[in-house]
DNA sequence: ATTTATATTATAATCATTCTAAACTGTTGA
DNA sequence: TCAACAGTTTAGAATGATTATAATATAAAT
């Protein structure tokens, strides 16, 4: 659980001013003891369930916009038509359950490191990213 | 190089009436040597250029999404904002170029398998996907 | 041939995301 | 302390990709 002045640190650090909207949204994404995997929606909904001051969509969009080009959040694109966000930024793989729509990290006991034998390109990895699909029995294997 | 009358039974076999339209789809996207990358605005911009009659966009979007559901196409998201689908369905991973925005299909020899050592969730492994985001040296590593 | 189910089409509708520009707020330094 | 400025928030409009609609056309079945 971090306090409300090292979330001002973190924004000060990071050239973000540390402004009433987004020192909220800190708390919402990160005084948490788990990661927190979320799309846009989920946040928007839960801040106005959670708190009697709104926040406008606009700023809670360029706010995880801008936690995510600090660093403090990384993107994980499930299909077309759903993103995540997730407060967990070390290098880490996901597994993501398509009965529940829900995304759960990995760590290395879940799945080894991948290895790369070859970078066809000859250009710099930026990222190694892996999702493990998973579904009931019922479901169609791919 | 297939020839029509091999997608037509193609396209009888899995349920879809072989039209004018989803032959030509065809054309497009299956007689090739290489396997094929494209988003839907490619796709589009292609049939635009190679043929006379028009096919519109709607159709487009349902073949395309026919042929997904069928299984002779995958879908590879990159990003909330780039969708890729692609014409080799086997089991394989991808490199992402974020300088010229292409995806290089992998084989064995690039990538090893992934080794999935718990699936936590206890649920059947419906895919298991890698995308390694290569970019040049300039770009920030992530 | 006729009928029926399916597919195509242009256009409208939808919906998530981004833009705009006016009002507001945090920061700086006199 | 308090102006002045740059950065931020906001509501609402604009955008743009995708999907829905419903009329027309086509393929398949009888």
């Amino acid at each position: 659980m971090l306090k409300n002045s090292e979330f001002i640190s973190k924004l000060r650090n990071s050239g973000l001013r540390p402004t009433k909207q987004r020192l909220k949204i800190c708390e919402v994404l990160f005084n948490r003891d788990k990661t927190f995997h979320f799309t846009i929606n989920d946040l928007a909904k839960n801040i106005s369930e959670n708190f009697n001051e709104k926040i406008s969509l606009a700023t809670i969009y360029n706010t995880v916009h801008a936690f995510k080009d600090k660093g403090y959040l990384k993107e994980i694109t499930i299909s077309s038509d759903k993103s995540y966000f997730d407060t967990n930024i070390t290098k880490h793989h996901h597994f993501y359950d398509e009965d529940t729509n829900l995304l759960i990290d990995c760590n290395d006991n879940e799945i080894g490191k991948v290895n790369i034998k070859n970078n066809i390109t000859g250009k710099k990895i930026s990222s190694v990213e892996v999702l493990v699909r998973v579904a009931s029995d019922t479901q169609n294997q791919n």
